[in-house]
RNA sequence: GGCGCCGUACCCAAGUGGUAAGGGGGAGGUCUGCAAAACCUUUAUUCACCGGUUCGAAUCCGGUCGGCGCCUCCA
């Protein structure tokens, strides 16, 4: 019997802070955008797929079976471009990413979906099946050109994520100044879901659309369908996507089965580097190669960018890495040295009375143990406050040391200790523990 | 214009209505042949400002000022 779930989690979809309730006692379908391969993934990448391995991980921690699906975005315009120009097929182009990407994840640490990514050219029947949906449901509509594209004013719900004030949208079928799509679509925000008359070039599939590839707001829903189904828990991704690509895919889920996709979705905000947005322009986009090039241990570079609570920017800078290395040796220092039973090295201080009464203490430090998992649990639930539970832990086991050079530390409290440090730390994995 | 975030000591920063964590730096001390390291002590009568709710507000509500991000597929 699963314990209810005492995680507040920040949910975008009503910008509040909220208990946590899966649908299903003591699972939950978590799905987490997936990296773009047509290039390499940065270290501001890996703070958003280190954000959701840490959800993951707590929910576990809880408890939770957690189904989690993610999605390897292999074919899309600037892949399909960047394969014409460089004259490599698409599997060249991202096989190495992709490559890249589980050498990384294995650096990092980071839990992965179990069943495996599916790549988006993996699952084209569901996204063409989903299309499909659309179109009989009368979400979607075959324009001139061969694209199908979704069109909002068909669903109610259209922008809530984002927070779009659907109010004053133009009801009437106009064209847009800022037309991303050259005058072939109808009306503000309707978005492509197939892009269609396309040459037999290896970037397009036969299909019951005919000849054409899935666009990119249809292949999260394909690959949540084909590894999850059309409801899930909770829906994550970095905070770019949450205009437009989010309200995207939950108006394609909900268009096509009309239930409920998603009650929750949780965004992690971005990375810069020395106070900058990263860019290829300015030359500072940073991987998690070169941090471990500069002497870094992985634990650091994966503490350094969970550290900082998920909703805020964080700013990597040198002395960001130095503060999380000289924090994370302490910690580790701390639990070393807990980890063993020890005899007093010091002289208790004599009290007033000169009553000294070891039963007591031994209690006092037992107390504090327990408050291990108390402080971590207390700081995780409050929408995963990675750095608060690592400064309050550090304090506490700092504290029992200092006790422990006194009073001892018996053959079961180091035990005990470690026990839960260990659990802990299938969260955080931050720590060496033996 | 729209959406969102943020203003807490010299700096970074935690604070989920009950009386301001922590770290860095500075200052003083212990130790030391000197230095470093380590350790100890110290460092905000106050949370941008103004109202309101409350027995009680950094925390909630309204407003003002200031900083920032995003608004063409970039996590």
């Amino acid at each position: 019997m699963a314990k209810p779930s005492t995680l507040y989690i920040y949910n975008t979809l009503n910008r509040r802070k909220e208990l946590f309730v899966p649908r299903r006692e003591g699972t939950v379908k978590l799905f987490t955008c997936g990296p773009s391969v047509y290039r390499e993934q940065h270290i501001g990448n890996y703070r958003t797929f280190l954000f959701e391995d840490i959800l993951q991980r707590y929910l576990e921690y809880q408890g939770f079976d957690v189904e989690r699906g993610m999605n390897f975005t292999d074919i899309e315009d600037k892949a399909v471009a960047e394969s014409k120009s460089t004259g490599h097929t698409l599997s060249e182009l991202t096989q190495p990413v992709i490559d890249s990407f589980f050498e990384s994840s294995k650096l990092l640490e980071l839990s992965l979906p179990k069943p495996g990514i599916p790549r988006a050219t993996e699952v084209v029947s569901e996204a063409v099946s989903l299309v499909q949906r659309l179109l009989d449901r009368g979400h979607a509509y075959r324009h001139t050109d061969g694209n199908i594209y979704y069109d909002p004013l068909s669903y109610p719900g259209f922008g809530e994520v984002f927070g779009l004030d659907m109010s004053n949208w133009p009801t009437k079928r106009v064209r847009f100044a800022k037309d991303t799509y050259d005058g072939r679509r109808w009306n503000r925000g309707d978005f492509v879901l197939w892009h269609g008359n396309l040459p037999d070039d290896g970037f397009s599939w036969d299909t019951d659309l005919g000849r054409g590839r899935p666009a990119w707001n249809v292949q999260d829903p394909a690959i949540i369908l084909s590894s999850l189904g059309s409801e899930i828990d909770i829906h994550c991704g970095g905070i770019d996507n949450l205009y437009r690509h989010h309200d995207y895919n939950r108006a394609v889920m909900e268009g096509a089965f009309g239930t409920e996709f998603c009650p929750y979705w949780a965004h992690g905000e971005h990375l810069i580097v020395e106070g900058k947005k990263m860019s290829k322009s300015r030359g500072n986009v940073m991987y998690p190669s070169q941090i471990l090039k500069r002497g870094y241990s992985p634990h650091t570079i994966r503490l350094s960018l969970t550290y900082i609570y998920y909703r805020e920017q964080l700013n990597m800078t040198d002395e960001h890495l130095q503060n999380t290395a000289r924090l994370l040796s302490r910690l580790q220092k701390s639990v070393d040295v807990l980890m063993q039973p020890q005899a007093p090295t010091e002289q208790a201080p004599t009290e007033k009375n000169g009553q000294q009464r070891p039963e007591w203490e031994a209690q006092r430090t037992d107390r504090m143990i327990e408050e291990i998992p108390t402080v971590f649990r207390l700081n995780m639930d409050n929408d995963l406050r990675v750095k608060s539970a690592v400064d309050d832990l550090t304090r506490l086991l700092e504290h029992i040391q200092r006790r422990a050079s006194v009073t001892g530390l018996s053959k079961s409290q180091s035990t005990r200790i470690r026990t839960h440090m260990s659990k802990l730390n299938e969260v955080l994995r931050i720590l060496r523990i033996e």
